[in-house]
DNA sequence: CAGCATCCAACAAGATACTG
DNA sequence: CAGTATCTTGTTGGATGCTG
């Protein structure tokens, strides 16, 4: 995996990055980021980075997916370069699917998140409620 | 910054995280990172990490968003403690908008996914174009 | 200046039924 | 098994007009 993706840039470069320049409509980053926040890309993500599915198995994974959402998050994470599809033509077909390197190479900084979330979620819902109790007084 | 955000988990241990370990309905994980996958939110976290904001200024640094949108983002910020709403009484009044430790704490792995989305947006296109160029056969 | 209220369009997502 | 097709619903976001 290549280093140069944790070297930092200045907060206003990033700021930049995301905004395009001021070129709003193509920008690069917001581009890829719609791609991967999704209610479920992120999550099936997660779940092939442990190791390749097939298209059941991750049915039972993720129990609260409908099979429209997962063929369709599937599909769109295939198009973008995440994962791979990969067709075993036996009687019934089975399919599997597992991460790029692309794909596996997004997941390193995702997973920074992931647990930057379940460190601070407690800090998060403190927040909410005592922002909540303010409101109502 | 606590080091420990960064220690590396299994990657099954971090997926057992974002399903919430079977108890999808209240899941910590996917309730944080919900908070921030709006379409505005991480904007204005990266807009605010490089220093305080008036309404107004949010405005004009990010064109396209409406008013209604941010008015609604920044309360959503604000209430998960990510950003911190200060009222000048002034006339006529302003308000400034800046990142608590909290929401500081949380622009560092969010940085680390906007930098990776710009070092690979150009494989992300590639690979697009290149599976609806085989989609088309 | 910094909002709030209302209405409306667009899209994301769920439910259900059917197929190679 | 691994999908497709269709219909319906819920949420997000935009436009406009008004206020302390």
């Amino acid at each position: 995996m290549d280093s140069k993706i944790f070297n930092l840039k200045s907060k206003l470069e990033v700021y930049k990055a995301m905004t395009g320049g001021g070129n709003f409509a193509d920008c690069p980053v917001r581009d890829v980021i719609q791609g991967i926040s999704g209610k479920w890309s992120s999550l099936l993500v997660m779940a092939l980075a442990e190791k390749p599915y097939r298209f059941g198995e991750l049915r039972r994974l993720v129990p609260d997916i409908s099979q429209r959402m997962l063929t369709q998050t599937l599909y769109d994470l295939q198009r973008d370069g995440y994962v791979h599809r990969e067709v075993f033509p036996t009687k019934p077909p089975s399919v599997e699917y597992s991460l790029t390197d692309l794909g596996r190479s997004m997941f390193a900084p995702l997973q920074m998140l992931i647990q930057w979330a379940e460190l601070n979620h407690d800090a998060v819902r403190e927040a909410r409620a005592t922002f909540d109790a303010s409101s109502r007084a």
